[in-house]
DNA sequence: AGAATATATGAATATATGTTCATACGAAAG
DNA sequence: CTTTCGTATGAACATATATTCATATATTCT
């Protein structure tokens, strides 16, 4: 393996799937598909504490995999872009075949 | 969340991702792109102790991202299908941009 | 059959990770 | 300005996971 081309690259990616790789956070994904939530609305969708929800959500921002704005007292999460979609259904049809 | 219907399969689905979420495997993965290695060499090639490369095919086995085939005293390895370069591909383009 | 080679496996260890609980922070409302 | 609501955070705990080391298994070669 090139290591000063690929290695870093693909631990990145490796980083990449983990965060996918947790069933509380692929809920949270799947939730926010194609619509905004606030925490209290995610946690209860998906039916795990708001604290849960929250520890997750600062993982999936940190991996830009979801963004939010504020508005009054609550913040409205939102899948960040196409990609995690994508990478999304890509699995989902892996699975379901 | 439809329990019923969708739970189960986001944790299958959370649970492939979780094997492509750790970088020795998904070293393991890169490397077998497009051909076909025995142990010792995708170990050679990742750099990695043979029983560590041996556990963690195991575990591609077992999520059926990899198959394989004997021939002498060697097992050879290959990506069992389609579906698994194109994930790969999907969170290469998200790091990548 | 015995030696050598290729791979797999189990136990042990260290590390990483997710949840819960308690609490802090910040904004809005009264 | 105090209370309330929504969210974030830190510590503690339990669990999961990856690697290493030693060894077992299996196949080929002499």
């Amino acid at each position: 393996m090139d290591k000063t081309i690929n290695e870093e690259v693909l631990i990145d990616l490796s980083e990449l799937f983990k965060v996918f790789g947790d069933s509380t956070r692929i809920k949270i994904i799947y939730t926010l598909m194609n619509k905004k939530l606030c925490v209290y609305d995610i946690a209860k969708s998906i039916n795990c504490s708001q604290s849960a929800v929250s520890h997750q959500l600062r993982i999936l921002k940190q991996a830009k995999l979801v963004s939010y704005n504020k508005i009054g007292k609550q913040i409205y999460y939102q899948i960040s872009d196409n990609h995690v979609e994508e990478i999304f259904k890509k699995g989902w049809e892996h699975i379901c075949e």
